[in-house]
DNA sequence: CGGGGCTCCTGTGCGC
DNA sequence: TGCGCACAGGAGCCCC
């Protein structure tokens, strides 16, 4: 699915063309996406809803109304969000004070939609980690904690409580600029190591946001466009090609039941 | 605490 | 050609 980067995208164009106007309607064809209140309530409930900030927060895309409730909205493996005319394949159609439809579309129906008054009191926010791209995010608290860690480095950059918005691309991206095994465990990584993966993190999510995304399968931004990111991925889907870096066949390898690429040579 | 497996879905691509 | 399996950008849950 999206991961930072392209709910990132999503984010600021959403920003630039949908601040102040009205949702008139939901139009619901696919239930199961809207996990609370029940489908019903959550059509009645989000009629003249005002749209008055746009957030992001780990993967989640969050709509601030008016009224001080918020839409919360997961794009989970292969959600988009189009905006335009109203999308034959939307899962759920959002009628806008302009007439024009913001499009829930999902093919594998994992997104999550949801209405609620409170941020903080649904779980699936309150207990993310820290945003990797906020300045609060520093060097030497990356290094706290990850010393009080047991599990495999990989796992532990997808961990959404631990740190909010990498997935499996980023953290395979991030793993091969540091030129780190994606097994190893974190408390073995040195200072040295530690303070690669910081800048390898951040540089690889900022490179991601600056070529809106990577569109490997289904990723479309608001205006059903491809991310450019895909075509300078560096390790992520090349098993079995040669390394950009030192020519030695990427090898895979679960980690965390996800397929993980990473080049046996350049990553120790 | 960590990890493996399964689950929610649909579609594609590969090996036999 | 056809079938069945593995796999796909996420993540919650159970169990060990």
């Amino acid at each position: 699915m999206p991961e930072l980067p392209e709910v990132e995208t999503i984010k600021t164009d959403l920003e630039k063309i949908i601040l102040g106007k009205k949702i008139k309607v939901a139009e619901i064809k696919a239930a199961k996406i809207i996990k609370e209140p029940s489908a019903e309530e959550f059509a009645g409930k989000i009629k003249e809803e005002i749209i008055k900030k746009i957030i992001r927060r780990g993967k989640y895309l969050i709509f601030e109304f008016l009224s001080g409730k918020y839409l919360v909205i997961h794009l989970k493996m292969t959600g988009q969000l189009i905006y335009g005319d109203k999308n034959k394949q939307s899962k759920i159609s959002f009628l806008l004070g302009n007439g024009q439809y913001l499009n829930f579309c999902d093919w594998r129906l994992f997104g999550e939609i949801r209405l609620i008054d409170d941020l903080e009191k649904f779980k699936g926010i309150s207990k993310l980690g820290i945003e990797p791209l906020d300045i609060k995010f520093t060097i030497r608290m990356f290094y706290e904690m990850i010393k009080k860690k047991r599990s495999k480095i990989k796992s532990l950059l997808m961990d959404q409580s631990f740190i909010a918005g990498i997935g499996n691309i980023y953290a395979q991206e991030s793993l091969f600029k540091a030129k780190i095994h994606p097994a190893k465990i974190a408390l073995n990584l040195s200072k040295n190591e530690s303070d690669k993966l910081f800048f390898s993190i951040k540089e690889v999510l900022t490179e991601a946001i600056k070529y809106r995304g990577s569109s490997i399968n289904t990723y479309l931004d608001l205006e059903g466009r491809k991310g450019s990111m895909g075509e300078r991925l560096r390790i992520y889907g090349r098993k079995g090609k040669p390394c950009f870096r030192c020519k030695s066949i990427v090898v895979g390898m679960k980690i965390a039941g996800r397929g993980t690429a990473f080049c046996p040579n350049c990553q120790k």
